[in-house]
DNA sequence: GCCGTTTTCGGCCCGACTGTTTTCAGTCG
């Protein structure tokens, strides 16, 4: 994930309390600070390792000791120790000593396309530049051209740039990219009908937002760029060469095109589809074989050799691994479990049989019963659950007990219409802020599924929400606990809960834990969600939908379950629908 | 700043493109 903004806020950084986000990021502050200073690169890597590391770790850091921190790969003497000053204080003396010497509003300036370290500390020392604003009058003004290594283009780039920032912040929600990914492939494709195109970068790892698109064209040729420069949706070119391309299209997504060779095609995709962390080990490994790995090929270091690269499963082949999903190439294990032979079998689209959470207009949804059967149907289901909003969702017009039961009655008289889809009526109910459920218990019990939710008093503080969630997990007739913790993905921040509680909780009291297919939600995250299966919770990927069309996301809660390392028999809804009902709490 | 089956020191991934240079530094992924 990359860094958003540079202010380490306030209410988040009290003591104790600390999350993991937090932490991430005044660390990768601190490698952005040193790396403005001019310091020792191999330091600055050390502090972005940990920052990623932490910003991934499902177990919160700020209540382990020094010896649990050591144990952390990434994670030293030095950096335990400073997690353990911020945990104490919120502040770190390191952290605040560089922000003495240099403004945090210079980051903003790093995060500018074509700006890096080097123009950042030249523009500080030289003409005294400490904000945006700042840069704007001294390029307006003429006056970046006559610095050592820059002239008016650079000074243009850099207005360019500037723009840009204005209108669009950093990243993208996964589906969109992938959205992009399939115009532009369509396009390219109808020009060069021999090449192949590849989708890589992290939208090939299903992370749920993307910084930019990266395309790979396996057999292409050098005029293949002319023509991606021409394409309908871009705004303008950042670089044109003759392997490598990048172009900002409309609504500010950047694409990467690159050209490699057909006998090069499983070392590009390696590469390019990265992580950073995962391609960093695995070079590493290269090395200790007296090997060479890079986007052409695997190579002995002696003789220069290429013994590999046509295809990923022959590169990890040749390192002694088993080929690691593109889900899991996170360094998060899967290299040594790759090296056992021991990766999961992970969960796949095609392995889900239902759907759990659906909405019909009866609520806030679009179509009425019949219509989301069929589109279950058409998405390859066998069986569904329509669970409607209740009655605290009154924007919603949320049910009430009589109406739930109607509601209920209708589902259960429409099954069987829809040939080949087994009809569950259910409900979507509200965890009121004390956490009593928004539905009376005889009602509940009425109903073949019921999933709680949050939808209201976000910004309860921690140990009020954990408790009301715990209370509603107590109820006997929920089932599934609905997306988790409230995020809205680049727009509202997950409410402050103790997820490891409350994961505890779900598994011991057998409600399953809801991956939500919604492309802003995808709620559990990849970490919470390995983390519930680690602790014996179930797992439900539920679409969410609020129309017949909706089906289709499960395909995102399907990654999302893939980078949490779930196998097809850690999600409920892989099971047949009789099977699946034993497994719900009400009939354990 | 981390790490270690050669190690508590001396390594740490690497290539493409651009702009400003005249052989390269900076940026990016």
């Amino acid at each position: 994930m990359g860094a958003r903004g540079c202010s380490i806020s306030r209410s988040s950084a009290t003591g104790s309390g600390l999350d993991n986000t937090t932490i991430s990021r005044v660390f990768v502050q601190i490698a952005d600070l040193l790396e403005i200073k001019g310091e020792n690169p191999f330091r600055i890597r050390a502090y972005r390792t940990a920052a990623e590391v932490i910003a991934n770790s499902a177990e919160r850091l700020s209540g382990l000791d020094e010896p649990q921190l050591l144990r952390i790969p990434g994670i030293g003497k030095d950096l335990a120790r400073k997690i353990q000053e911020l945990a104490a204080t919120g502040h770190l003396a390191y952290h605040q000593a560089l922000l003495q010497e240099f403004p945090s509003s210079l980051i903003d300036i790093l995060r500018l396309q074509g700006v890096g370290a080097k123009t950042v500390a030249l523009l500080h020392t030289e003409l005294g530049v400490r904000t945006l604003e700042d840069l704007e009058h001294a390029a307006r003004g003429g006056r970046l051209r006559d610095l050592r290594g820059m002239g008016a283009r650079k000074e243009e780039l850099i207005l360019k740039a500037l723009d840009e920032r204005r209108r669009r912040e950093g990243r993208h929600l996964m589906a969109h990219v992938a959205r992009s990914a399939r115009g532009l492939i369509e396009y390219l494709q109808e020009i060069a009908p021999a090449v192949e195109f590849i989708p890589v970068g992290s939208l090939r790892r299903g992370c749920e937002t993307c910084g930019d698109l990266d395309v790979l064209a396996v057999g292409g040729t050098g005029d293949l760029m002319d023509r991606f420069a021409q394409y309908g949706l871009v705004e303008r070119v950042l670089v044109k060469g003759d392997t490598k391309s990048s172009v900002m299209l409309r609504g500010g997504l950047q694409a990467d095109l690159r050209l490699v060779p057909q006998e090069s095609r499983g070392a590009a995709m390696q590469y390019f589809t990265g992580s950073k962390l995962h391609n960093i080990v695995l070079r590493d490994r290269a090395m200790q074989r007296g090997l060479k790995l890079n986007e052409y090929g695997l190579y002995r270091v002696e003789s220069g050799e290429r013994i590999g690269g046509a295809t990923e499963e022959e590169i990890y082949e040749r390192l002694g691994l088993a080929c690691v999903p593109p889900e899991l190439r996170e360094n998060r294990g899967e290299i040594e479990a790759a090296e056992a032979h021991a990766l999961p079998r992970l969960v796949a689209l095609e392995d889900l049989k239902g759907d759990l959470h659906a909405h019909t207009n009866v609520t806030d949804g679009r179509d009425d019963i019949e219509a989301m059967a069929l589109g279950a149907r058409a998405a390859g289901l066998s069986y569904l659950a329509i669970t409607d909003h209740s009655q605290s969702l009154s924007m919603a017009n949320g049910l009430d007990e009589r109406r739930a039961l109607e509601h209920a009655a209708r589902i259960r008289a429409l099954n069987g219409r829809v040939e080949g889809v087994t009809l569950l009526a259910g409900i979507e109910c509200d965890i009121r802020p004390d956490g009593a459920m928004d539905l009376a218990d005889d009602c509940l019990a009425q109903l073949d599924l019921v999933i709680a939710s949050v939808h209201s008093a976000f910004n309860q503080d921690e140990s009020q929400m954990t408790r009301r969630i715990l209370r509603a997990l107590e109820c006997p007739f929920v089932d599934v606990l609905g997306h988790p913790t409230g995020r809205l993905i680049l727009r509202r921040e997950p409410y402050r809960v103790e997820m490891g509680k409350i994961i505890d909780a779900a598994a011991r009291q057998g409600v399953a834990l809801e991956i939500n297919c919604q492309v802003d939600r995808l709620d559990l995250n990849d970490a919470h969600a390995r983390l519930a299966r680690e602790r014996g919770a179930n797992i439900v990927i539920a679409t969410d939908a609020h129309a017949q069309a909706g089906f289709s996301a499960l395909e995102w809660g399907a990654l999302v379950a893939r980078r949490a390392w779930l196998r097809p028999e850690d999600v409920l809804n892989t099971k047949p629908v009789e099977e699946f009902q034993k497994l719900l709490r009400r009939h354990r």
